[in-house]
DNA sequence: CACAACTATATTGTGCGCAACTCAATAGCG
DNA sequence: CGCTATTGAGTTGCGCACAATATAGTTGTG
């Protein structure tokens, strides 16, 4: 290594590069784990709001929960309303709003994937409990992220 | 919230997903704070390595610090190339390998982003300490996620 | 009721990220 | 030396993310 003239820029990458590598790692494992059910890693985070839910959800309301625009969102349903996973049908009642439910296939999915967070617990070599703390400190941030931002 | 047949698929929502969300957040401040540079995260992840070498690195050596490959690498290296920041010249002793180099702009533009660690630390709100340690764990899951892959 | 403001979704365009593949250059081996 | 295997970069195709914009539907106000 030669002498740095900015010396945080280096501690820049250590810090922020393992989180951007971290997360692709983890898609990359769920690639594998999600192989035969055709899902990719955001349209099986969709699936699982729906499976919590178990109700009709608008476009807006995953959105918010996933923090996804329509713009990542509207492509990928119809994917997944092209799998015969989901439903896409505009509110009667507001004929602006989509709302989007579960086929019989989508429902019965979960069962299928049932197995995969237990998988993934072992591939990533932590107790339950340093996941748990780990969560919590990435949700924080998150957080903090976000009203920063806004301020 | 409803009974959930599988309840462990709810955990993964929590486990997973603000890992998924916190890279998305920490790339979304990038995007402000390295407005005015034109580059973009991975970008600048790209610059930060050369920055730190000094030398001339081939896209494989790029691609192993930053775990990218060539998909990725060769149309973001030429984007880089068209704005000025770097050069991409065969190496004359292996004509196979592509040797990516800074320019004068390139090596100028080290000092205007000088201060976009600080400012992503404030924008985090941790102290150095707990980022250092969310450092390492991350570190870790990555290893984990490697070693485990391969087994 | 007319009409402006607002809301929800969809579309467009750019840039990753990665798997699969192609192609040229090099290395290794008989 | 000739031939095969390997290596390094590039290309293609697909699926995100997201900003910016478009459009249809709804609400509020005079």
């Amino acid at each position: 290594m030669s002498g740095r003239t900015y010396p945080q820029l280096a501690l820049d990458l250590q810090l922020c590069f393992p989180l951007y590598a971290a997360t692709r790692a983890v898609t990359k494992r769920y690639v594998t784990l999600l192989k035969g059910t055709g899902l990719t890693y955001p349209q099986y985070l969709v699936m699982l709001v729906l499976w919590e839910t178990e109700e009709p959800l608008s476009v807006t309301s995953l959105g918010q929960r996933l923090r996804l625009d329509s713009g990542t969102l509207t492509p990928l349903l119809k994917r997944l309303e092209a799998a015969g996973l989901v439903r896409r049908e505009r509110d009667p009642g507001d004929e602006r709003r989509v709302l989007v439910s579960l086929t019989e296939d989508g429902r019965a999915l979960e069962e299928q994937v049932a197995g995969v967070p237990q998988q993934l617990g072992a591939s990533m070599g932590i107790t339950r409990d340093e996941a748990l703390a780990l969560r919590d400190q990435l949700t924080e941030l998150v957080d903090q992220l976000d009203t920063s931002e806004s301020a």
